[in-house]
RNA sequence: GCGGGGGUGGCGGAAUGGCAGACGCGCCAGACUUAGGAUCUGGUGUCAUAGACGUAGGGGUUCAAGUCCCCUCCUCCGCACCA
């Protein structure tokens, strides 16, 4: 009775307060909080290493603990939730656990701003966030979880840069490197972005520093053939072919010019061997070494002309200078290179398109064939020499040509290989060349060694101190972590603030025991990014960054997910840290991530949710407003995982409708269902047709829902096949108890099949219906064969192609029984009277078409 | 410029070469209501009377094309002086 009082002004309630639509039929808050307690006491979601249990590994990109989720987390770690719940209940041992990327520059700016410290800042975002991970309801195993700022974690960054540099791959180098004013800071390649700032958008300025990189062009070539050989299909072809281009292999030859007046040999790298006659003149990148040797034998006024040129070229900004539109920019030197075929003399320039970081820093030009040095040539009046003409038979005029020509042709004005067409000259001259002592075959990449000194304090101190005596020394392995001081107020000075404490600078050279200063740089905050998922397989580890045997079977990870936009970042450090680790032993598997989904952006108004466009929708509030499992359901519902994705409140509320009505079906029905919920009746007991179809309905919804989830990860139809169960089981009047039966199986089969993608609801109707089982652990359940068949199909009848008329036929006619009865039908001999059948298709089971003429 | 996706109702989106538009939103009508922005039922591509036309546009292959091939347009994304 004050169960039913209770009830009743509630309906009140919902009468006056109805029109705000927020009154709930059901009390998702509550329900949510339980379940996600109970799952927590019952340690539901821990997985252990176990060799006799088929693995799954399902990995995010984890996110930065920049202060709250937004709702690409939101989405990035609902699809994830949704397989490894799915994946578990099909019995996979399964590894699903989260962390954070937590080191890295917002903190410090954070810091200045709030007037509060890197460390207390990062920590308290963490706390935040995770409250609004558990709220979600995501099946994480959080003793797993890794947290990179952590010394636990990021003494083992250090640990494996000592073993990059004992094995050779780690150098310090002074360089012209990527420097972004605002950050104060370098950036690594991968990081300049449309010659900006992949953070900020800062145009980017080259700047000459010493600083530690890592070979990672050692394993160009391999990461460039396991693309093909191991992540087709697994990865998008997108994906792949950005980290193909990002590569950039190309084959060539090196060769060198002799310049007696300075007793230098030039050397510069052509793709174009072929070409080498129509050499014109050779230019170098202002950078270029040579360019310093050519000053000191100029007239002082001349070399001083060089200078100002060489300033105005490098203080271009990358945009500035980069781009494909900018205007070529040369200085003509007073030297000649000696050209290695023909014996000229060949004019030296220094010019702004030639790039110091791209093969030798210097090129051979060949105006005829090369667009960019054809318009550098124009400009400055340097002659044009073709040395292939077009296949065609036109014979080009370098005087004349509107343009070069880079198509393939006939060799020209080449000597003994005049006539040969292109592919063929390029690879007997270079043949020659090479048995002449001219050239050398050459691969080419464009993938730079990886810069990954930060001058910035929040981040791991790179492991190595400076002795005046021993010079640069590595922290002795016993000596790690080299901590970060955490209590430490950071300022807008321009540097990073460890130079300016002494506690952390100065120590003493574990070689000889002296006064040393440690290094005062961090590490690029992809280095933490590049091996979490080791350790997440092995937590807490404190001898080694992970147990190999953990590691050996947990990873590779069998799906990831995650954005877009680290293709050409994370997503190859972390291939190159699983090859190097694997070379030195660690592990066994030599590419990390089996399968990549990349999904879409969250837009709101047409615009990716940002901030800055000021229409993000904060996930905390929809929570509240409508609870996890309807925002979980609308974002998986509204688009196809790699769709972008439009945010729409309407839908919101659509898709909160209908966890009503699942929640108002088994709430009101649940004596019944409970009553007939003892058995399941097998398709051949039944004998009404709606109740064989509402039971085949049932099935070929777990099929469908199954091949969606696993095989296509399509999960917005897998929700519709849901949404149509649904219908069906509304629509089913029928009070037998045979009808009550099945009704109770298909709320059982929505219900386990609904759970993934809301877990919370799924499992407080799973108990309301008297089961005892958690219904997150349940089997899923499997598709009947016997009531998957069809007793009868709808056979499309065409005529001329064109839909004509519709026949239920029973299943599984042979080809002339259902023939031959289509064209006895009355209504089809009225259509076809008169008209000569030409020829008749039929496809069993589906259709038949009539061609006729006349 | 080069490379890769896309283009389907009012909207988000479905369709192993075989009934285009599943499912949802929205909209329309009705029911229950004092009331409805709740719930339920029905309808909803376009034009029309039968029927025709419809998947950016044009051509082709096929008994049959949103789906395969060729051309064009539009759009989004990545790379962009890489020798």
């Amino acid at each position: 009775m004050p169960f039913l009082l209770l009830y009743n002004s509630l309906k009140h309630m919902q009468k006056f307060y109805g029109g705000m639509n927020l009154q709930m039929p059901y009390d998702f808050a509550s329900i949510e909080s339980k379940w996600q307690e109970r799952w927590n006491n019952a340690h539901c979601f821990e997985s252990h290493t176990d060799t006799s249990k088929e693995k799954f590994f399902c990995l995010e990109m984890f996110p930065y603990p920049s202060g709250a989720l937004h709702m690409g987390h939101i989405r990035n770690y609902s699809i994830g939730d949704v397989l490894a719940r799915f994946l578990r209940k099909n019995g996979k041992n399964v590894l699903y656990t989260i962390g954070f990327d937590s080191f890295g520059m917002p903190a410090e700016n954070a810091a200045i701003k709030y007037k509060t410290k890197p460390h207390d800042w990062t920590l308290s975002n963490i706390a935040y966030m995770t409250e609004q991970l558990k709220r979600m309801g995501y099946s994480y195993d959080w003793r797993r979880e890794a947290i990179t700022c952590l010394p636990e974690y990021y003494r083992w960054n250090q640990w494996i840069f000592l073993q990059m540099y004992k094995r050779g791959i780690v150098y310090q180098k002074e360089a012209p490197v990527n420097w972004c004013s605002t950050c104060g800071t370098v950036l690594a390649n991968e990081q300049v972005v449309d010659g900006g700032c992949w953070r900020c958008g800062t145009p980017v300025t080259k700047k000459n520093l010493k600083q530690w990189f890592i070979k990672i062009t050692d394993y160009a070539q391999e990461l460039l053939d396991d693309i093909e050989k191991d992540l087709n299909p697994g990865w998008p072809r997108r994906v792949r072919i950005m980290q193909t281009n990002w590569i950039g292999r190309s084959e060539g030859a090196r060769l060198s010019f002799k310049i007696p007046e300075l007793d230098y040999e030039l050397e510069a790298f052509t793709t174009r061997f072929d070409t080498v006659y129509g050499i014109t003149f050779i230019a170098l990148a202002p950078e270029h070494e040579l360019v310093r040797k050519m000053q000191e034998k100029m007239t002082p006024e001349d070399a001083q002309k060089l200078a100002e040129f060489v300033k105005k070229v490098s203080s271009q900004t990358s945009i500035e200078r980069s781009d494909a539109g900018a205007e070529k920019l040369g200085y003509k030197t007073p030297f000649y290179g000696i050209h290695p075929v023909t014996g000229k003399k060949i004019p030296i320039w220094i010019a702004n398109y030639i790039l110091i970081d791209y093969g030798t820093g210097a090129i051979m030009g060949v105006p005829a064939h090369d667009q960019r040095d054809f318009d550098f040539c124009r400009k400055y009046g340097i002659p044009i020499i073709p040395v292939i003409n077009p296949a065609d038979g036109t014979k080009l005029d370098g005087a004349a040509m509107p343009h070069a020509f880079e198509e393939d042709g006939i060799a020209c004005n080449s000597g003994q290989f005049d006539g040969l067409p292109t592919a063929e000259a390029i690879t007997k001259m270079i043949d020659w060349g090479e048995r002449e002592g001219i050239c050398k075959r050459e691969v080419n990449f464009k993938l730079r060694d990886w810069l990954i000194s930060r001058q910035r304090y929040w981040g791991t101190p790179i492991p190595f101190v400076y002795c005046d005596k021993c010079g640069v020394v590595p922290v002795p392995e016993d000596q790690l972590p080299v901590r970060l001081p955490e209590d430490v107020e950071v300022k807008e000075v321009g540097h990073s603030p460890l130079l300016d404490l002494p506690e952390f600078l100065n120590t003493t050279c574990p070689h000889c025991g002296g006064p040393a200063r440690r290094e005062a740089d961090t590490m690029d905050t992809f280095f933490c990014s590049s091996w979490y998922f080791d350790r997440y397989c092995s937590p807490g580890d404190t001898k080694a960054p992970f147990e190999k045997s953990d590691v050996d079977y947990w990873m590779p990870v069998d799906q990831y997910i995650g954005g877009i936009e680290h293709a050409c970042l994370h997503l190859i450090y972390a291939r190159f840290f699983a090859k190097f680790l694997t070379d030195i032993g660690l592990t066994k598997y030599r590419e990390p991530f089996t399968r990549l989904l990349t999904q879409g952006m969250v837009i709101k108004d047409g615009a990716k949710m940002s901030k800055s466009l000021g229409n993000t929708v904060d996930p905390t509030e929809m929570v509240k407003k409508y609870g996890a499992d309807t925002i979980r359901l609308f974002i998986l519902f509204a688009a196809p995982p790699n769709n972008d994705l439009e945010w729409s409140d309407r839908n919101v509320e659509g898709t909160h409708r209908f966890l009503n009505r699942v929640w108002r079906y088994v709430e009101d029905n649940a004596e019944k269902l409970k009553e007939y919920g003892t058995k399941i009746i097998a398709m051949n007991e039944l004998k009404d047709s709606k109740l064989r179809d509402f039971k085949r309905k049932i099935h070929t919804t777990i099929r469908d829902v199954t091949h969606d989830i696993y095989d296509e990860k399509q999960f917005n139809t897998a929700i519709a096949r849901l949404m149509e169960l649904v219908n069906a089981v509304y629509s089913l009047n029928d009070d037998t108890p045979e009808a009550w039966e099945l009704k109770r199986e298909a709320v059982d089969v929505l219900l386990n099949c609904l759970s993934p993608f809301c877990p919370h609801i799924t499992e407080e109707l799973w108990e309301m219906l008297g089961h005892q089982d958690m219904l997150s652990l349940a089997a899923w359940p499997v598709a009947d064969g016997e009531s998957l068949v069809q007793d009868s199909v709808t056979v499309v009848v065409q005529i001329n192609g064109k839909v004509r008329g519709k026949f239920e036929r029973p299943a599984g006619l042979g080809r002339e029984e259902l023939q031959a009865g289509i064209l006895a039908e009355k209504f089809i001999q009225d259509k076809i009277s008169g008209k000569d059948i030409v020829k008749v298709i039929v496809v069993p089971d589906k259709l038949v078409n009539i061609v006729v003429k006349g």
